[in-house]
DNA sequence: CATAATTTTTAGACAAGTCTAAATTTTTAT
DNA sequence: ATAAAAATTTAGACTTGTCTAAAAATTATG
């Protein structure tokens, strides 16, 4: 019944899931065209042919959205993607900002069994090198609770869980601030102005955008 | 300068890369087609393409050969697809018969430093599940001798180093008959009217076909 | 060596995924 | 509420890798 997809069909699945996940609403074609790196017209020609393979609903002018489906498939692809970022990491000693664009590539392979023995050799792990949560064989997923450290109070404390943004640049800022996670920030203080943040982690204060503040996932401790 | 080719590119250089080893002389239009699984007419318009990428020295109607660049990428994929078998039978608890498919798409992963990682991690194999020899990082390859057991003489004894053919039918024969890479086999006798062999291997005594023998590449001892 | 058989190439077509440009629908703003 | 702007879709085209059918070249055979 799980008739084979092409990695395009794939990877617009794994875009449209990502996007209903941060805005709850329908998918545009716009957004999508600009999360595929693509143009609005090959995203309609996209969106019609997984609609007539039951993976999206769709109606003109009104954006997509995943059938249980679309949404399962997506999850498979998700799990592939995160597990294997953890084999990068913790296996072949990748570094968090390296792994991204392999994992692109490696979440496509196809075999029944294959994902399934790396997360055994991995010892089940439950979420990726940035901190994202894996969803367990059965397609089960615990989302975050999606607490920023943009919206910790001063005075505060809270342990870094995870980035929003997983670009390069964003990374080695990171490791270059000695920011990780499991990190304890201390909020010191906030800046009216830009909202930057004058915080504390490791025993050293310093100063940090809202830009940075408003893609950590923390947990208040 | 190394520009990226498409998996069916590095297929048929693969393929190519093969059937110049076990011939030696230039690969012909419908050998290649039947390797690839495909028509004659499909092999003659890529044969173009890669000529043209300076990859194969093509001449009409005589067949083609792989170019020094061609066969440096050839050797490079040859490479990929045995460090991942290796992985997965050494890592993943794949048996030998098992891998070949995964590989095969494994092969195509694109990223300049994963393979010499998977290289490292497996501490530098020097063979793949079936005996065939990895080349180096740097393309070297120590090709097999092509000493096959149909070859040696009733009284000798020898050691089974390698399989020709990686079906899995055969290699789940060579399972059901205790028959490994390291096996020693001492050859009893052999039938005159079909050349099968009656050969001692584990203490035991049983007869094999002429195909199964021209399929072991093995050593003498 | 001439003709038959085989191999190889060419010509034209198709599906997938993309593009540009134009048409249509929806949304926004006056 | 209607015109302008923005978003979306359609139409037609291009590329990659494939195919079938037919033509051309090579090889084999009598």
């Amino acid at each position: 019944m799980e008739f084979q997809l092409t990695q395009t069909e794939e990877n617009y699945l794994k875009s449209i899931y990502s996007l209903e996940i941060s805005s709850s609403k329908n998918v545009s074609t716009t957004v999508l065209a600009k999360k595929m790196k693509t143009k609005a017209s090959s995203v309609t020609d996209m969106i019609k042919k997984l609609a007539d393979k039951n993976l999206v609903d769709y109606e003109k002018y009104k954006g997509v959205s995943l059938t249980k489906r679309g949404n399962t498939i997506a999850v498979k692809i998700v799990r592939k993607h995160r597990l294997w970022e953890v084999f990068l990491v913790n296996k072949l000693d990748y570094n968090w900002d390296e792994v991204h664009e392999i994992a692109e590539q490696l979440e496509h392979i196809k075999s029944l069994s294959l994902i399934d023995r790396i997360d055994k050799y991995l010892e089940f792990p439950t979420h990726d090198p940035h901190g994202d949560p894996i969803p367990d064989k059965n397609g089960n997923i615990e989302h975050h609770k999606n607490v920023m450290l943009s919206s910790i109070q001063v005075g505060d404390s809270c342990v870094v869980i995870g980035v929003k943004d997983s670009s390069t640049s964003f990374l080695k800022f990171l490791d270059n601030s000695n920011i990780r996670l499991g990190s304890t920030i201390k909020i010191n203080s906030i800046e009216d102005f830009d909202n930057s943040m004058n915080i504390e982690s490791n025993n050293i204060s310093f100063s940090i955008s809202h830009q940075i503040s408003k893609n950590l996932f923390v947990k208040k401790s």
